[in-house]
DNA sequence: TTTCTTGTTAGCACGAATTGCAGATTAGGA
DNA sequence: TCCTAATCTGCAATTCGTGCTAACAAGAAA
């Protein structure tokens, strides 16, 4: 998404008013590659800002989204997660600590789908599961996956 | 995943009891390409055997998940999605009416993640976006996306 | 066929994620 | 400075899914 100032004009020029929640928001999104999900954003802004609204981050975040400032990405595993990311990029996964990781795909154009008559494609997305090397490590030492944060998670990120 | 038959038996092999409640979701899932919903197969289960529990639809599909007979998908909009389709296939989604469809894809093996050190990567999983025929033509008539469900999923699925 | 053990089911309460609502507050133009 | 529309906060409500438990029923054994 685009720098604070930029995102205070357009808004502006939208008759949409920049309010010091917004502010600090615009700041904890910009170039922030963790995707994070509302809660997690709500606790990074909280920290800087007692008393901010949980429901603020959810409207602020819809609105960027709507702006197509940032998009939602959902992997499964509970809460919907942002990524103010607008480069052509995919995602990584890992299956057992859940930690999302962008990447850029060769060879996205050279998708085929077969039979696929009566539907205009828009968009393509490619998600990679596995196991980043943190998490490798420490099932090396349990012998067995470790940081599985949930059943739920382990469940809906294996194929 | 398996015809119901097969699934009993693999059922009984491992102490697991064959129920009526259990053959009658074996038999709606089978061959099953709608991708339900929990809701949705409870829905239709119902109507064939009333008073069947909602809970029991969530157990049952979570334990075929775990037996490796169906999987699970998340494309966003709410709800988990079942899928009891084994082959090696990947999912269209129409953004307007939230329809989700299988395609073979070719093409998949030749995706390079670029920079991606550090992780092994286990699973590849492809989603095109897009309009299918049905909503083409509403869309025509009314001049702009008509069958959004829900502001939601319009987000959601929108890059 | 009857019995008995153990897995299952139904139903409800609960929890997480997200949105709807309404009253209090404030940005920013006049 | 004033005024109004936009915004924020807090809470209730909703949706999706799971934990728990008492009643129940497969299916092996007698």
């Amino acid at each position: 998404m685009q720098s604070p100032a930029a995102l205070a004009a357009l808004y502006r020029s939208q008759g949409r008013k920049i309010t010091p929640q917004r502010q600090l928001l615009f700041q904890l999104m910009h170039e922030n590659d963790r995707h994070p999900t509302a809660e997690a954003l709500f606790a990074e802004a909280s920290a800087q800002m007692p008393g901010i609204s949980l429901r603020t981050v959810y409207q602020t975040l819809n609105e960027l989204a709507e702006m197509g400032e940032l998009q939602f990405i959902d992997i499964g595993g509970g809460a919907t997660r942002f990524d103010p990311n607008l480069d052509d990029h995919h995602h990584v996964v890992c299956t057992d600590c859940g930690q999302i990781r962008d990447v850029h795909v060769k060879g996205t154009s050279a998708l085929r789908p077969l039979d696929l008559e009566d539907f205009t494609v828009s968009e393509v997305g490619v998600v990679f599961q596995g196991v980043c090397s943190s998490c490798e490590k420490s099932r090396a030492k349990t012998g067995r996956s470790s940081h599985a944060k949930s059943p739920a998670l382990q469940a809906k990120v294996s194929k």
